[in-house]
RNA sequence: GGUUCGGUAGCUCAGCUGGAUAGAGCAUCAGCCUUCUAAGCUGAGGGUCAUUGGUUCGAAUCCAAUCCGAAUCACCA
């Protein structure tokens, strides 16, 4: 039991037995206590002064002598300032906790619960590669996932694949058009870029086109839709529904260069699914539940053929699930893949980690769902997230301003690799060492830039404060678990020992902080939100350096000190590790 | 125009189930390596928590209005 449920049932008991009234943890808060007062936890009572008709300091004097008394074991003193109520938790009790959890690799990891969440994250377009929105998903999805697999979840992580569609085409036609036989290899360029290239040719060609036509007279409306390319173009996407062969062909050895480009980045970034679903394989979906939908009469047809719902009594619009050539929209599509994860997988629970841009769709999805009474409709959760803009502004593939996920961790290494050198700590590292060092600091740097932040935010990427490798940085947290590592390497035994000295603010603090871990973990994954696994680690982090700086730990004052410390360095340990690997970031031993 | 989200230090962000003098990091300035890794530590300066009103013992936090910014409201996906 964490410490500030135990605060709260002793105080609950306590004021049961002085006041006689049965009181719940609503009627007073507990809150960590300010820096500036001792104590280590205060007892707002603010809220007891009316049903008990005390002042604050009455009620927190009866209070606290009656804590002390029924629980000497928890609580070692209090005092009262100005109605509140700090009370310093027992050295005993600290120590006790430290020495019962500090060893326990799976520290604030709750037991399987027996409930089944799919995260479905990534889902990249295959006209482009993974730009640096993607690995803000990415990330996500992955950190999630894994939060919720410390909470005692049973995680499917899924991904779908947008492989068809007229963005795909552009890109098909212009290699048709312009390369000449080109393929990544004969270029050597790695498959994502090399067919993301030509997506960036269709769109110069198309507005080339558009120009010209304009100058022939034709309005900017007209001139969009005649350009030749783009007829072209959607007559591609016509015979790839048909299945016109050379176009699958086409098709398929496009698609493939681009999941080879894909599968090198993820590899490189730590992300991997469970379920790979393609949009091609899933289009169709959902239609038959939209003929489910008509006879319900939750949709409507219209006179063209089309149907439709309407949700103008929910503030919403009315919205197209079928368009009258019988051909579906992306929310049926939606609507027919969440029925097949539910079937196939019989899941608790589905999040969408999918911008926020999507929020207006996803909420349609949600609630179309619920009208026609599907059984998965409540457990539908959109976890939004806002967009990665640049200090310029917002990232625009068409002026160029786009950040390349490849270019962008490459970049992040090679910072790595230029502190690592330029500190010269690890000479006697091998190649194959070094290379993994620089990785594990790179993308570490990388994740934590992106994950320390609320999700439901959008973010501002600054390129030059983002390769910064001190403060509130994923480097930082690193370096502080490899300087425990470097002790622990030296000082291998921990004897049992009971017989502590008092605490030093210090040694308290930090033991303080990694008590909260489970607590965090559970938070986290109420919130979906990782950023409260990067804050709470740097907080940590930052506790023990200063106790790193102060105190010594192999010189310790005493057996008994160094014994302490030890206890505490190998626990700071092993939460940052098991609390970094939340959130998708390794640790170096050394670095 | 409707809906949704946001506005906290020069910059990037915490804090938001109401609690004591609003916190970090970066940047700026001043210190600390003959002792466990200085990617570190200690300290200083820096704030009209967008504005106004309300709720109350108490508001950055809750409510209302206003201002500013963003997303979205396709027979695109």
């Amino acid at each position: 039991m964490s410490i500030v449920k135990s605060i709260q049932q002793a105080t609950i008991r306590s004021l049961h037995s002085l006041f006689e009234n049965d009181f719940s943890e609503k009627d007073f808060q507990i809150n960590q206590t300010k820096p500036e007062f001792e104590g280590d936890y205060t007892i707002v009572l603010f809220s007891l002064v009316k049903s008990l008709k005390l002042s604050p300091d009455e009620i927190g004097n009866k209070l606290g002598t009656e804590l002390l008394s029924k629980q000497p074991e928890l609580f070692s003193s209090y005092n009262i300032i100005k109605g509140f109520l700090n009370v310093t938790i027992n050295d005993e009790y600290w120590i006790a906790f430290l020495q019962k959890n500090y060893h326990d690799i799976c520290f604030g990891k709750q037991a399987m619960n027996g409930k089944k969440v799919m995260v479905e994250y990534s889902s990249p377009n295959t006209n482009k590669p993974l730009h640096l929105g993607h690995l803000r998903n990415n990330f996500l999805g992955w950190s999630v996932a894994e939060i919720l697999k410390a909470n005692g979840y049973e995680v499917l992580k899924s991904c779908i694949v947008n492989d068809r569609g007229i963005h795909i085409c552009k890109s098909m036609i212009a290699w048709q058009l312009f390369a000449n036989g080109a393929t990544p290899q004969s270029t050597q360029t790695k498959g994502d870029h090399f067919v993301g290239d030509y997506y960036v040719k269709f769109n110069d060609a198309y507005k080339q086109q558009i120009a010209e036509l304009k100058n022939k007279g034709m309005s900017e409306a007209e001139a969009e839709k005649n350009a030749p390319i783009m007829l072209q173009t959607q007559q591609m996407l016509l015979d790839w529904e048909a299945g016109k062969p050379e176009v699958m062909e086409l098709w398929e050895k496009m698609n493939h260069w681009v999941y080879e480009g894909f599968e090198e980045t993820y590899k490189k970034i730590g992300c991997d699914f469970d379920k790979t679903y393609y949009e091609s394989n899933t289009y169709l979906l959902g239609k038959d539940i939209v003929q489910e939908g008509l006879q319900k009469n939750v949709f409507h047809k219209k006179d063209d053929g089309s149907v439709w719902i309407d949700l103008t009594p929910d503030g919403l619009d009315e919205k197209l699930v079928l368009r009258k050539d019988g051909t579906s929209v992306y929310i049926t599509q939606d609507i027919g893949l969440a029925k097949q994860k539910y079937d196939q997988y019989k899941i608790d629970q589905s999040i969408y980690v999918i911008g926020d841009e999507q929020n207006y769709h996803m909420k349609v999805l949600k609630l179309i769902a619920q009208k026609l009474g599907l059984p998965y409709a409540d457990d539908i959760y959109h976890l939004s997230y806002g967009m990665v803009e640049l200090p310029t502004g917002k990232m625009k593939s068409r002026e160029g301003t786009v950040v390349d996920a490849d270019d962008i961790v490459a970049e992040m290494i090679a910072t790595a690799k230029q502190h690592t050198e330029a500190l010269g700590k690890v000479k006697d590292f091998s190649e194959e060492d070094l290379k993994h060092l620089y990785n594990t600091i790179g993308l570490g740097a990388m994740k934590f830039y992106l994950l320390r932040v609320d999700p439901k935010k959008k973010m501002i990427f600054n390129p030059e404060e983002s390769i910064d490798f001190h403060g509130f940085t994923g480097p930082f947290v690193q370096y502080t678990y490899a300087r425990i590592k470097s002790i622990l390497r030296k000082e291998p035994t921990l004897e049992k020992n009971n017989n502590y000295s008092a605490l030093l603010p210090l040694e308290k603090e930090v033991i303080f902080n990694l008590e909260q871990f489970p607590s965090i973990i559970i938070e986290a994954a109420k919130e979906l939100n990782p950023s409260c696994i990067a804050n709470y680690l740097f907080n940590v982090a930052k506790t023990f350096n200063s106790l790193y700086a102060e105190l010594s730990i192999s010189n310790a004052e005493s057996h008994e000190k160094k014994q302490l410390r030890l206890y505490i360095a190998v626990m700071t340990s092993n939460v940052l590790q098991s609390g970094m690997q939340l959130l998708g970031i390794q640790m170096p031993e050394r670095m």
